[in-house]
DNA sequence: CTGAAAGCGCTTACAG
DNA sequence: CTGAAAGCGCTTACAG
C-alpha cells in the first residue's frame, strides 16, 4: 500500500527527481550509468508514476471521454472496439461511459469525463442536443458521430443513412415487394430519421404508395423489434417484407414471426441495417446494410487525435453498402404470403 | 480552455479556498451567506473541480479498474453494465480495459489502471496467472470472477460451472440423447474446464461412455462454435445433440449446422451456457445454462466496494439453472437422425 | 464557522 | 548532462 514515489526512486539511484523524470518520460538525455541506475531502482521498487500527479504537472490526462448509450449493447461495443484500438495505438486511454438513451445521463457523462480532464471527447451516436455539445466543445475537442453538427471545436462523422435506407428498399423492391413494412428507429434519432426518409425516397421512385400503417417505431434493441413486429402482425395491413432500421430490431422482429409460425424468408423477407458481427451468425444469415461500425470508431478515434495535435481532422466517413445473405428473397407466391400474414395477424 | 481554479471561485465569492473546497464537498459547516456566493459563483464560472488534484490530494481516486478480455462481447458486456450500474449508485466511475484473450495485454491494463491509482480492481473472468493477481493485491483490494483464488486482498466470486455443465448434460440425456457432443472453452479458463467436468461426471452418471471424438475445443466466441461444429461434422462420429461451454459458441455451431441443411431441433438439440440476453432472441430460441452475468458484476462490485471500505466482503454468488427453451427436443427418431447427422459429415 | 499553510507527486523552465 | 525550485489545483489538519 506504502506506494513509492519519484523521490524515493531518486534517492536509491542517488541522482536528483528531475533525473528521474527524464528518464521516465525520455524527454532528455541522460547519461548512460544513471539511466541504467534509475531504470534498476524502478523496477526494484516495483515503482509506477501517479498519473494524477503526471496530469496535474503536465495538464494531460492521456485519456479519451467516449459516451455511447450503453456499454453492452452489439451496435455501440464495435464503436468502442474501434476507438479503443486506435487509441491504444497512440498511448491514450478510453474511459467510456453509457448515457442510456437519455440526455441527462450523458451529460452528466461528459462533466464527469471533464472532471477527469480527458484531452478530448467521443460522443458516438448520442442524442444530446447540439447547443450543449457546441458548449463543452469550447472546452475541449469533441467529434460526434452518427449526426453533421457545425460548430467550432467538433468534428462530426457520418454515414449517409438515407442512401442506406433507401439501398435496403430498393433491394426489396427488386425482389418484387410492395408490401414493405419499416420498423423506424427512435424519432430523436438523426440518422434514425434519415433512413426513414431512404425509405420513403425508394418507394417514391417505384411508384409505391407510403402507408402510414407499414411503419411502426422501435428503440434500435431487440425487444422493441419484437414489439414492433407485433404491432404491425396485429395492423391487419398484409406485409411481404420488413426493413428494420437496425439489426437488432430485425432480430427481435424475426421472434415475433417465429411466434406467428412466420418463416424468414419464406413467408417475409427481413432486411436490417448496421451488419453487427453477429448478424452473418443469425438464422437465417441477415441480409443488412452494412455500416462498419468498428471503423467509425476507428475514424472517429484519429479525428479526436487529429484536433488534439491542432491538426484538420482530415476522415472520411466510409459508405454504406447492401450484403445480401438469407433473410430476403425473390417474392414469389405473393398473394398467398400477404394474406397469410394478414390471415395470421 | 481556461479553466477557473478554486482559487477563482473564492476570489469571486469573498471566501478562502478552504470554504470553496468545503461547500464543493459538504465536509463541514459552512455559513449560509457564504455557502450562497460559493454556489453562485461556481455556476457562474462554470467551475469543474480537477479531479487529477482532488486525488493528488485525498489519495484516491473515486475510480474502479474493471478488465474484461473485450468491450464488445455480449458477454462481458453485460458484466460491466451490472458493475457500471452498481458503481454508479456509489459514485464510483468504472475504467473500462480489455485484456484480449492474452494475459500480456491483461497485465497492461492493470498496470495501467494502477497508475491511474484505482481505487481497487475487477477483473472479470481473466485469464492472468493467480500469482500475477496476488501480488497486484497488495497493492489494492480485488475482485475476481470466473475462478476461484485465495490470496490476501483478492475476493473472489464464481458460480458452480461444473454444476451448471451437469445440468446441461442432465438435460439432454433426459430428452434421450446418447451420443453428445460437447463444444468446449478455452483450455486455460477455469471455468471451462469446471464445465468440461460438469459434462463428463453427467455421462458417468447416466452410464455412457465417453467419446473423445464428441468433444473438440472452442474459443467462447460465435466464429470458434462454427469451427469447432464443422471439425465435429467432418469427425463422422454420429451425434444427435451437442452442449456448447457459452452461448456464443452455440450460435455459431448453428450456423454450420444450417449450411449443412440441419435443424435444430429437429435434427440436433443444441444447449448453450450463460443465457445471454440474445439467447432469447435467437432462432429457435437457445436453451442454456443461466448464469446471471449482470447480477455478477453487480455482486462483484459490491464486493470490492466492501472492501474498499475495510469490511468483509459478504456476497455470494448466485445458483445457476437449466432455462429451456426451443433448441432441445426429446429425441424421437433417434437412429435416423445421427446417422443422417453422420451422412452429412 | 473560517483562513493560512503545508503537502500530495509529478514536470519543466532555469541556471550551470 | 544535471539539480534546485516553483508550480499544477486541490484537501485537510491546525489554530482561532
Amino acid at each position: 500500500m506504502n506506494r513509492s514515489t519519484i523521490s524515493d526512486v531518486a534517492r536509491k539511484a542517488g541522482v536528483s527527481e528531475s533525473t528521474v523524470s527524464r528518464v521516465l518520460n525520455g524527454t532528455a538525455r541522460v547519461a548512460a550509468t544513471k539511466q541504467r541506475a534509475v531504470e534498476l531502482a524502478i523496477r526494484e521498487m516495483g515503482f509506477q508514476p501517479n498519473a494524477f500527479a503526471r496530469g496535474l504537472a503536465t495538464g494531460r490526462s492521456n485519456a479519451i471521454g467516449v459516451v455511447t448509450q450503453a456499454i453492452d449493447s452489439p451496435f455501440y461495443g464495435e464503436g468502442m472496439h474501434g476507438i479503443e484500438r486506435t487509441l491504444q495505438a497512440s498511448g491514450y486511454t478510453p474511459i467510456f461511459m453509457s448515457g442510456h438513451w437519455n440526455s441527462d445521463d450523458e451529460e452528466r457523462c461528459i462533466r464527469e469525463l471533464i472532471q477527469r480532464r480527458v484531452d478530448g471527447l467521443i460522443l458516438f451516436a448520442g442524442r444530446l442536443g447540439a447547443a450543449r455539445i457546441a458548449e463543452f466543445a469550447q472546452q475541449l475537442p469533441v467529434v460526434v458521430t452518427g449526426r453533421t453538427l457545425d460548430a467550432p471545436g467538433v468534428f462530426s462523422l457520418s454515414v449517409d443513412d438515407e442512401a442506406g435506407g433507401r439501398l435496403a428498399t430498393e433491394h426489396l423492391i427488386d425482389l418484387g415487394h410492395r408490401r414493405i413494412a419499416f420498423i423506424a428507429g427512435p424519432r430523436d434519432h438523426p440518422d434514425a430519421q434519415a433512413r426513414l426518409k431512404g425509405y420513403r425516397s425508394a418507394l417514391d421512385h417505384a411508384g409505391i404508395t407510403y402507408l402510414p400503417a407499414l411503419v411502426t417505431p422501435g428503440d434500435f434493441r431487440e425487444e422493441g423489434g419484437r414489439l414492433a413486429g407485433e404491432r404491425l402482425l396485429a395492423m391487419g395491413e398484409p406485409f411481404t417484407a420488413v426493413f428494420c432500421a437496425n439489426d437488432q430490431m430485425a432480430f427481435g422482429l424475426q421472434l415475433a414471426l417465429h411466434h406467428r409460425g412466420l418463416r424468414v424468408p419464406d413467408d417475409i423477407s427481413v432486411v436490417g441495417f448496421d451488419d453487427l458481427s453477429t448478424a452473418a451468425y443469425f438464422l437465417p444469415p441477415l441480409t443488412t446494410v452494412r455500416q462498419p461500425v468498428d471503423q467509425m470508431g476507428d475514424l472517429s478515434a484519429q479525428a479526436l487525435l487529429m484536433m488534439i495535435d491542432k491538426r484538420d481532422p482530415a476522415v472520411r466517413a466510409p459508405s454504406v453498402s447492401l450484403v445480401v445473405r438469407e433473410s430476403t428473397r425473390k417474392i414469389s407466391l405473393a398473394g398467398a404470403r400477404a394474406s397469410r400474414s394478414n390471415r395470421a395477424a
